[in-house]
DNA sequence: CTGTTAGCGCTTTCAA
DNA sequence: TTGAAAGCGCTAACAG
């Protein structure tokens, strides 16, 4: 007698057909539920059913697995599960997954410079469709490693265009003008920019904020953009350089809110104080956010819309090829690969401006505004 | 021909043993590695490995796992990834996992009130062990159910003490005592108390809290202690009841950095400075405890080392396993399941103290002390 | 409506 | 040192 590795007695289908006394077939068509070609007597139906449950049957997976070609499991990217705001993706995502049936594989990794090989482990041949969270994950190359392996993957919070990944992402641009235009109608004319530097791309919100004041005829000199790694260390540090600079804003824009966390840090020990002093704003609306002090105001991502969308997204691509062999659904050229970015699907949600505490009007600065005097 | 569901040409063992001109035996015994019963020549050897490479072969895991009856895969049962601390073990959790050819599902669920059927869709039958990370997930009879159907479970961050999971913990006696140490160094005598409310159990660390400053003939009234859910939320409202209490603390200790976030944005926002009116300790040292203002004194778990020492201890139960079929390796008892809890193996880990600016002496505090003049 | 049969891709006796 | 063959547990033609 066999003993499973991590369980005790494995009960399987055979044990529930000899017990209710019908093929296991029949147990199968019943417990999988396809009674699309074929029915079944509802008296067996029920005899099976009963039987299975009491001898707590659990179908073997990587048999079923085997046999259909799917595992019904998914690989979900992350570059760091410890990012506040990937790590809010996740409950959404799970739900979605869950509900229809799938499981997930996470794969983690810790480094900023991923090669695609780095995931290997994880995608080891038997995920039915790959989720990649954020940014900071895959380069271009590891990408296009990636969709020669899997024909369903899909970005989420995967800002860059030159991705050939279909994905859904807030609409950076609307955001970021939403936190110009609050700051802009406080008053403030001389904006600071704390943005992340990543790995294969520049900060995309970057080049927004910059083409948005441009538009507004505010000119943002150089001095007056910091960019770090995208954690609070980053702000922390980007906000360091930014009040050694020899410019003198009102207002610091973040392009994250972890990094608006590290500004928040450096200001306060500064002896900056917030908003009084200086206003900052965020990106996201991490859980953190509301309770940092004072509570951030920051542009809110729609998180669990954003998860679900892509969730929902990558099993409908996975699902539509069941029905017809090879669809090329989240692709407009049909041939593989071929498209330009362009042509690669994007969907776009809106952002929201929650306002807190840590912004307010330039004119509530008084005399005392010249801050740069307690500056070293 | 057949189409893997996410894949796209499956290239199996069978086609590399024809083009490498050997047998599927020689295959499998060359990719597995196993040389220990038979040998292989280094010619062929060689020519399966090559072969191998240039058609980018990966082995089927789901075919592997139902021969061998073990999936290299491992559950990994969380509460809240959205909890930093949490969050914080997965890498190293990963890494471990990584390093031993395993992979992992994790098991997402939102709601404090878990059933152990929550789990099941994850669980469902081919996982070789399952880690369970936190306190707030596995209630006692859920936590039966799953020693029922596994052999290799392991807890970490697990402090509930009548547990039936082999764990590694933090010592949270010895944390909480180094936190009040500091606090009666400083001058300390009027401490509060901010805890988790779990579903299960009583916060552990709210009763060593109490024992240890009893020990030191320190009272602590009722009303100096308030408990939440685990998160900010729950600290700001916690802070605020036991700012509007009739108990005048200089200090308060939290349970969790979570739960120290809310508390320090509650003080900050009704105007009490911290560490000036009131010093703040916290408990776990998650990554932000770095970044709040002012940077918080904490209770530092050695997060890394918890998250390996836990892991290693699966794997090695899971692996102990196939030398001699079924050891209990994790029981002090050999009747499996019958130990009470003190069988149970347990693993504690030692913790230190972290002082950053949230705390201060008393005696910093001036007459501008009596500060229950400016609360509500 | 139900059963028989074959086989997914891999590992593993057993025999050569 | 290598190969042939059986079979893990399940599903999906194809018969009946």
């Amino acid at each position: 007698m066999h003993r499973r590795a991590g369980g005790k007695i494995p009960v399987t289908l055979k044990d529930v057909a000899r017990e209710a006394e019908v093929s296991n077939t029949t147990v199968s068509r019943v417990l999988t539920g396809k009674v699309s070609p074929v029915m079944i007597s509802e008296s067996t139906r029920q005899r099976v059913l009963e039987t299975a449950a009491r001898l707590g049957y659990r179908p073997n997976l990587m048999a079923r697995g085997l046999r259909t070609q799917r595992s019904g499991t998914i690989g979900v990217l992350v570059a760091d599960i410890t990012d506040p705001f990937s790590a809010a993706l996740i409950p959404a995502i799970a739900a979605v997954f869950a509900a229809r049936g799938y499981q997930f594989v996470l794969s983690h990794a810790m480094s900023d410079s991923l090669s695609g090989r780095e995931f290997e482990p994880l995608l080891g041949s038997w995920v039915d469709g790959v989720l990649v969270l954020g940014d900071r994950v895959l380069g271009r190359e590891a990408e296009a490693d990636l969709l020669k392996h899997y024909h369903h993957v899909v970005g989420v919070a995967r800002t860059r265009d030159n991705t050939m990944i279909p994905s859904v992402n807030v609409d950076d641009t609307h955001g970021i003008r939403l936190a110009i235009e609050h700051l802009l109608a406080l008053g403030h004319r001389q904006i600071a920019f704390v943005g992340n530097r990543l790995s294969w791309d520049m900060d995309r919100r970057l080049d927004v904020f910059l083409s948005e004041m441009a538009e507004r005829g505010l000119s943002v000199p150089p001095e007056a953009i910091a960019l770090g790694p995208h954690s609070a260390a980053g702000g922390y540090a980007a906000a360091t350089r930014l009040m050694d600079a020899n410019v003198k804003p009102t207002a610091f824009l973040c392009a994250a809110d972890l990094l608006a966390v590290g500004v928040l840090c450096a200001l306060q020990e500064a002896g900056w104080r917030v908003p009084q002093v200086l206003s900052v704003v965020g990106f996201d609306d991490i859980p953190q956010a509301a309770y940092t002090s004072p509570p951030l105001t920051t542009v809110r991502q729609p998180v669990a819309e954003l998860a679900r969308t892509a969730a929902t997204l990558l099993l409908d691509s996975i699902e539509g090829e069941t029905e017809q062999e090879s669809s090329n659904e989240l692709r407009s050229d049909a041939a593989p690969l071929a498209g330009s970015p362009q042509d690669v699907r994007k969907v776009l949600l809106t952002p929201t401006l929650v306002v807190r505490r840590s912004t307010t009007s330039v004119h509530l600065c008084g005399s005392d505004c010249d801050h740069n005097v307690s500056s070293g």
